[in-house]
DNA sequence: AACCCCCCCAACCGCGAAGCG
DNA sequence: TCGCTTCGCGGTTGGGGGGGT
């Protein structure tokens, strides 16, 4: 606990905090009960005079942070939804950092929740992959594996969400075209929701396994995962085809061959690979547990899967 | 049971912007 | 316009707790 101010801190003592010591740390319930009640009495702001008002011993800044992230009686507890999550990956994409600016658009959350959120679940991923949070290459696993996969969980979710999408919101949708050919397939996703395996893997159908990981020069193909979609329906009869066919002995290894691009190979080993390019996984076909509907009750259940594979 | 490690999140900090006399 | 105060934002910290050994 670091309840008392310690005395090594610098900025303890501004202006008018001279009288007293200041209280730093945990807020205890008496606080919050007078910091509740002097608001209840007098509203908000003026921070600084709410804390000599009401006695605590605290800045203004303190008292304003406790209220707008704990007190204030519409903040929402628990764990964000899956849908309060798409919108904060979205709404991430296109303002960057701007917190305070996301969470107006999730009721009830706050800006340091979305901000946790942010650095405990998704910046952890992209340390995983060896990835900067804001490249382009993680901006696409968040729209093409992320968000889909959530899409999934809303989907599959029988009962009704209190948040919708706002319309503005863009859903992935590579590979909507193929889901006419899932029709013999145990993947049973829900409508206009493409599935992990349709959204990220093509499997190339000339194996030429091994050496694909060790030579720069074999016929690995690179690109970015935004550009999928195109490519499939550009070259519906490349040496790559939709892995619609359940050949679940398949292995598949990704290679991330910079931090821009990336390759897709299908290879029967199994591990990790380091290619002279770069980092691959290696992806068993069924990392997902054989259904995709079923089974994942978090994303970071869903993140412990991939890196169990790994 | 004890210890260690890691993750989460509440709270803090610095700084720039806005407000005001 | 200036200087002071207040507000609000984004980055960072560290205590608590859970899980693993």
């Amino acid at each position: 606990m670091r309840l008392a101010m310690s005395s090594s801190s610098k900025s303890a003592s501004s202006s008018s905090e001279d009288e007293g010591e200041l209280r730093r740390g945990p807020w205890t319930l008496e606080e919050d009960t007078l910091l509740t009640q002097d608001i209840a009495c007098h509203g908000e702001g003026r921070w600084n005079l709410v804390a000599k008002r009401s006695g605590l011993k605290r800045t203004g800044k303190s008292c304003r942070l406790r209220w707008l992230n704990y007190l204030k009686p519409d903040v929402k507890r628990g764990n964000l939804t899956p849908q309060e999550q798409i919108l904060i990956l979205e709404l991430h994409s296109k303002w960057g950092n701007r917190w305070s600016k996301i969470a107006q658009h999730l009721p009830g959350r706050t800006d340091n929740e979305i901000k946790n959120y942010w650095r405990t679940r998704v910046q952890k991923q992209a340390r995983h992959l060896k990835m900067d949070s804001n490249s382009a290459t993680f901006q696409d696993i968040i729209r093409y594996v992320w968000m889909p996969r959530l899409l999934q969980k809303i989907g599959g979710s029988s009962s009704s969400s209190s948040l919708s999408l706002p319309q503005r919101t863009v859903l992935p949708q590579p590979l909507n075209m193929h889901t006419q050919n899932l029709s013999s397939q145990h993947i049973s996703p829900q409508p206009h929701v493409p599935s992990l395996n349709q959204s990220l893997f093509i499997q190339q159908e000339n194996n030429s396994s091994s050496e694909k990981s060790t030579s720069p020069s074999s016929s690995i193909q690179t690109f970015r995962m935004s550009q999928v979609p195109q490519i499939i329906s550009e070259y519906p009869t490349s040496p790559y085809s939709t892995m619609v066919n359940g050949d679940y002995n398949t292995m598949y290894t990704t290679c991330y061959n910079d931090m821009e691009n990336f390759s897709l190979t299908s290879d029967t080993a199994s591990g990790c690979i380091k290619n002279p390019m770069g980092y691959c996984h290696v992806v068993e076909n069924n990392w997902f547990g054989g259904d995709l509907v079923d089974g994942m009750g978090n994303m970071d259940e869903f993140w412990q899967q991939f890196w169990n594979m790994q």
